[in-house]
DNA sequence: CTGTTAGCGCGTTCAC
DNA sequence: GTGAACGCGCTAACAG
């Protein structure tokens, strides 16, 4: 068995008795061939398994058809949906996606980038992480297409992005329709526009509620565990509820729960992002999820208008969430709905 | 604003008063080059914002410096780490990775496979689909280097594995350990070797200590409900443990024994795969874990060496896997040890 | 140590 | 409708 070398463009010109660009043309599409040698130039390709050669192509027409996707991380259902519907429709549009995590570190992030940009992708999907210089970032992709996913990136820069406010303050009224006397917020320490927009929207339903609106940053697992047993535990006032404000604070947050033996069915309890088990643990957590397909889809599709050159003003998505409704948050039977 | 161009090598070259292959020769790394020369280069490569065209030397030199990884999927712990830690080794060496997901269909899996081989990648490492035709895979990579991560691809393909056999012998003597009379497997529907692996573990533990071997195969929800809580409230010999065979299969009893209204404490419970959420649930979910990190530079190391052409006769690596001692086990405390 | 030359495989003028 | 020639940017031979 020998090293058989992969047959060329020109190997299949000969086979067929053609030229070389008459294959191109043939292989490339619908572009105008007599039959006779279509079949001819068919016959040959069959022939040889001749197969284009990718990189060859990339280098002539400055095109690589790939796209990038810069995600922090994969491990939870709302990014690994996101990437599967990506891939997918990537797929049908003859993209190939590259992946890449910068785990929630701008200066990894800056290295991810330019990798991508080395390889030469034809546009990009990114969450930016937490403490992102916008305008570095910028700076460093050049013009090559970009599109936020699920975090801004700046008014210049397209995004398609959850209804952050609206998410926050409808989780909050519902809590609040549960008779709940006082909600607490725990939000992440990252200095993210969505979660500020969040805090936003719990602060509005609080406030009008006439209620006092209470935050508990997570920035260690002991400082949450304190600030967290006070909050529901002191004498006056004692939180009744609370609203977490992203995937990894509520992981934190159920971890806390447990450490302090506080039954999560003594409490109301809303989580925005989805979690996988949220059937499992005791009550089912009501959740507010993202539609991490229809972002894909979304992005995806914004994406490729730009790569294909379109230069209309920066699009910015809004989506609206969806509440899953399952225990947690003082309703007995489970059901979801729009926002 | 123009659409400046990219900078070239005879760029370089001018500005530098060089010939383009000593800037070539400079940029690749120690070769031989005189100080002052190598001075004058790096300065024109600072100005000029000089960067290599991959493209281009991988169409010259015919690597490409990109590993492919094909998973079934990212939405667990197992994979989602094993990813992040096979991108960190790739971008120590200097690799780039690109993902694909096959959701554990052998058809999109050859689509994805061919995808990376036009791709060019200098390599694979992948989790074979259930129904994987390991002839057919074989013979569409030609002489990629592949590595089968977390399930077999035949002897005659690196391998690294966990030690299937033994986690489920050890799980389920751990089980019996706890005085259970009689223990069910239940086991995915795939046919797939390490599956098959921990089933012979489970019945030699089972046959030694006397007792029957039951298992249940979840094709379906419904099917998997009746079968399991029958055999977990019948009246003769009642199954009292349940050994769940997988991750997939962990979550679909989970679900089952919550639609029967079967506490889990009742019950004992040992699942092959670690969970996220293992610590949320009541009782704390006792698993074997799969030492993810581990697999994935184990794999990436052998990926590494047949990249730069190792001929060595096929390796096949076994890992232990890592007994995560919780509650539902019927352990008081929580431990865990290596196998 | 350095520069010149010749492709890697393909797409694209531009004549025919 | 078709083929010949050129070049995308780079590296590997080879002279010097």
């Amino acid at each position: 068995m020998k090293e058989t070398k992969r047959p060329t463009i020109i190997d299949v010109a000969h086979a067929a008795n053609v030229g070389a660009s008459t294959v191109s043309r043939h292989v490339r599409g619908g572009k105008s061939v007599s039959p006779e040698v279509a079949r001819r130039i068919e016959i040959a390709i069959a022939q040889l398994g001749y197969e284009p050669n990718t990189l060859a192509r990339s280098l002539r027409v400055g095109r690589t058809q790939t796209l990038g996707v810069l995600f922090p991380h994969v491990n939870n259902v709302f990014f690994g949906n996101a990437l599967r519907t990506i891939q997918t429709e990537a797929r049908i549009n003859g993209f190939t996606v590259m992946l890449l995590t910068h785990q929630e570190e701008a200066k990894l992030q800056q290295e991810q980038l330019a990798s991508l940009k080395r390889s030469q992708v034809d546009g990009i999907i990114m969450v930016p992480a937490a403490e992102t210089n916008v305008a570095q970032v910028r700076a460093l992709l050049g013009n090559t297409p970009v599109v936020a996913f699920d975090r801004s990136l700046g008014s210049a820069v397209d995004s398609v992005l959850l209804d952050n406010y609206r998410a926050a303050r409808e989780a909050t009224e519902h809590l609040l329709g549960h008779r709940h006397s006082h909600i607490v917020a725990v939000n992440a320490p990252y200095k993210l526009q969505p979660l500020q927009s969040r805090f936003n929207g719990y602060k509005e339903a609080m406030e009008t509620a006439g209620k006092h609106a209470e935050t508990i940053v997570w920035h260690e697992s002991e400082q949450l565990r304190k600030e967290l047993c006070a909050a529901l535990q002191r004498k006056r006032e004692p939180a009744t509820a609370i609203l977490s404000m992203s995937y990894s604070v509520t992981l934190a947050v159920l971890s806390t729960l447990r450490e302090c033996h506080i039954a999560l069915s003594k409490i109301g309890f809303i989580g925005i992002d989805d979690m996988e088990f949220a059937n499992f643990i005791h009550p089912p957590l009501t959740t507010l999820a993202q539609p991490s397909e229809q972002f894909a889809r979304l992005a995806f599709q914004q994406l490729l208008g730009r790569t294909s050159g379109s230069k209309e003003k920066p699009v910015h998505v809004v989506v609206a969430g969806n509440m899953m409704i399952r225990s947690s948050c003082g309703c007995k039977s489970a059901s979801s709905r729009s926002l």
